[in-house]
DNA sequence: TGTACATCAGTGAACGCGCGTTCACTGATGTAC
DNA sequence: TGTACATCAGTGAACGCGCGTTCACTGATGTAC
């Protein structure tokens, strides 16, 4: 059947969208195709009449996980350093990872990538290095940017253990641990 | 052919230590059992007389991954933490995944597992964290063992952020970031 | 305005491939006599 | 001490399954007349 005008690229964001969700869930590896579209509700088979390969779904969906993240420029502009670290290290985003940070969800994964999709990570990863820059007290400097690296890598591997623990005492120790270490890194 | 007494144990060990330095080097989902047998050597269909399955020597593996590992508590509880974060956060260890710390490699993966090989996994972070832990000033306390995780999570965190780094500039200054982060951390 | 045709997003069967796992078999060595 | 047999780690073909990908087909709608 033929469809309206701007129907296929509706049809493909909402791939992207659900590719993006399932991704984070699951891992790259743990979800297929065939999953995907019928997350979307859709049939595999016109899977390639939007994407090249399985590959292209996953640039496109690192790219759209980055614009949703709870690390957005645009949404998260206007926070304090704080809350910030305190929203990204809450046990709600530990626990809802289909909807949350894309770089905590991917890292480990990424390396192994092609470049192209590495790039798609890369990118992206700047600018939250940069989002956190811009919440440092002080002005940009190498030390600033320097503080502002160790604070994302510290979010990111805070959540990825939280999320690995196995009982509460240390999935909550994890998350008060990161939100008191970066609270101390951003004061220095 | 039958073979003499010890061999079956020397062979279970060389099975799980190619296993252990194959699933840090390319995901646990990147490698097969067969691809393992190979390494090790073998042919793929004796691995089920020295395994119940995969999944049985990915629980192996990951402990043996901490037993050989850079944070062993036998090998670095001489050193200062300033040694131990310089060894974790350099360019050596970045660059060979397949010898390095396995909490780095599997924390990704390993929310995803079931759960005998989470429990594998979350023994030896404890370990982990208590041994740097050892290495702060201060008696034992929440709040040195509050700092020791933060320690963890910005090592762990900032060593995957490297390897996922697409330039040099990147990758070295997460390295760099890392190790001054740890450092002030461990100051407070 | 009404009709015939072209379009092409979506369907679902099928492809080759690699995975984890199973199994009948092999043959060197330990054990029983 | 010498011989016959039992053992069982390791081999390699085969299993079912799910993966990414391909393809002939469908049919509602846009377009041409």
């Amino acid at each position: 059947m033929r469809y309206a005008r701007e129907h296929k690229a509706a049809v493909r964001e909402k791939i992207v969208a659900t590719a993006a969700a399932a991704f984070r869930e699951r891992g790259i590896d743990g979800i297929g195709v065939a999953d995907v579209m019928r997350r979307a509700g859709l049939t595999h088979g016109g899977f390639y009449s939007h994407f090249d390969s399985k590959e292209a779904l996953v640039r496109a969906a690192v790219a759209e996980g980055f614009r949703q993240g709870r690390l957005r420029a645009g949404r998260d502009a206007g926070k304090t350093l704080e809350q910030l670290v305190r929203s990204y290290l809450s046990r709600d985003h530990r626990d809802q990872p289909g909807t949350g940070c894309p770089a905590a969800a991917f890292v480990g994964e990424i390396a192994r990538r092609p470049g192209k999709t590495r790039d798609a990570f890369a990118l992206p990863i700047d600018r939250m290095v940069g989002l956190v820059e811009g919440m440092l007290p002080g002005r940009a400097s190498a030390a600033r940017r320097r503080t502002a690296r160790g604070i994302a890598a510290l979010l990111v591997g805070t959540l990825q253990l939280a999320r690995a623990a196995r009982d509460a005492e240390a999935a909550d120790g994890f998350l008060q641990a990161g939100i008191a270490a970066a609270l101390a890194l951003a004061k220095k």
